[in-house]
DNA sequence: AAAGCGTGGGT
DNA sequence: TACCCAAGCTT
């Protein structure tokens, strides 16, 4: 059981999404800053905030170049603000160390900070054109379905992942149409394998061994799903939104009112966000966002 | 290896 | 209403 790359090419010439970082004239750094966004990320979040970061920050150089905190408000309310602090890491490796040019080589980039399995291959294969394997969510469930009969993907693992990245490889044509292989699959599980509710009556692929074997359902959850509501991240992102949103350090007494209740979930959450370095506290005991400026109207006239 | 890490839209 | 889910990485 196969999928025919001839098939999924063809019907992403049709139905390719028109997204900007998509465009021919997008720079490797461009397409790392949009790979970064989408971790863990729907494009309909990053669609609005990836063209004028680009625009204002266009190489690692300049982006290294701003403080932490004008890159964690450019990232405003995106999610995993640990991100931003990692791209603006990642920015300054490469401008420091390879003369402000993003490596090619998939296990060069899995260095930088940041960048995993899946981003350092999206690099490689969509800036450069490189034909390895790109392994993201939507492939491991297209692989899941259409080669393996099972209706979802098994839990991520090292091994899984290294399991997935030898079925792709397998797939993946031997030609300068591997990127847009690669491209194609993950389209195909964002707009038609999805997760819940699949389009398969609209699906290209002619052989899909879920179909065959008649749909056979997947394992229900082991664990329960994750809440948020009340949780140490609700916490973190309030505390840091406050932070985001005023320009000049904030008190603790500032601080306490985003997260009023629970004192003790508070402090281990500012303690969690001064330890991952998205906030700093300065001398007069004050806290802000890393490389903010420090000076205020009262401490200035 | 499993758990932690944001946020908001869809169902 | 809850819950699911979204181009993962790190420890």
């Amino acid at each position: 059981m196969s999928i025919d790359p001839h098939d999924l090419i063809s019907w992403f010439a049709s139905a390719e999404r028109d997204l900007p970082w998509r465009a021919p004239d997008v720079t490797p750094w461009q397409i790392l800053v949009s790979e970064f966004m989408l971790q863990q990320t729907p494009v309909s979040r990053v669609l609005p905030i990836w063209p004028d970061w680009v625009t204002r920050w266009p190489t690692p150089s300049a982006t290294a170049a701003a403080t932490a905190a004008d890159v964690l408000r450019a990232w405003g309310k995106l999610g995993y603000p640990r991100r931003a602090k990692r791209l603006h890491e990642c920015a300054a490796v490469i401008s420091r160390d390879f003369a402000d040019v993003v490596p090619d080589d998939v296990d060069v980039l899995q260095q930088l900070p940041g960048i995993g399995s899946y981003t350092a291959r999206a690099v490689a294969a969509f800036a450069y054109r490189k034909p390895v394997p790109v392994v993201d969510t939507n492939v491991r469930r297209v692989v899941a379905r259409a080669v393996h009969g099972r209706a979802e993907a098994a839990a991520p693992s090292t091994k899984r992942d290294h399991a997935d990245v030898g079925a792709l490889l397998a797939l993946l044509p031997k030609s300068d149409r591997a990127a847009r292989f690669s491209a194609a699959l993950m389209e195909l599980g964002a707009l038609v394998c999805t997760a819940r509710a699949p389009s398969c009556a609209v699906c290209p692929l002619r052989s899909c061994a879920w179909r065959e074997s008649g749909f056979p359902p997947g394992d229900a959850p082991k664990r329960p799903a994750q809440r948020y509501a009340g949780t140490d991240r609700q916490a973190r992102g309030r505390l840091l939104d406050v932070l985001r949103n005023n320009e000049f350090p904030v008190s603790r007494a500032e601080l306490d009112v985003a997260w009023p209740v629970d004192t003790v979930q508070r402090d281990r959450a500012l303690a969690s966000l001064l330890a991952d370095g998205l906030v700093e506290q300065i001398t007069d005991g004050r806290f802000a966002l890393p490389g903010q400026d420090r000076n205020d109207s009262t401490a200035s006239r």
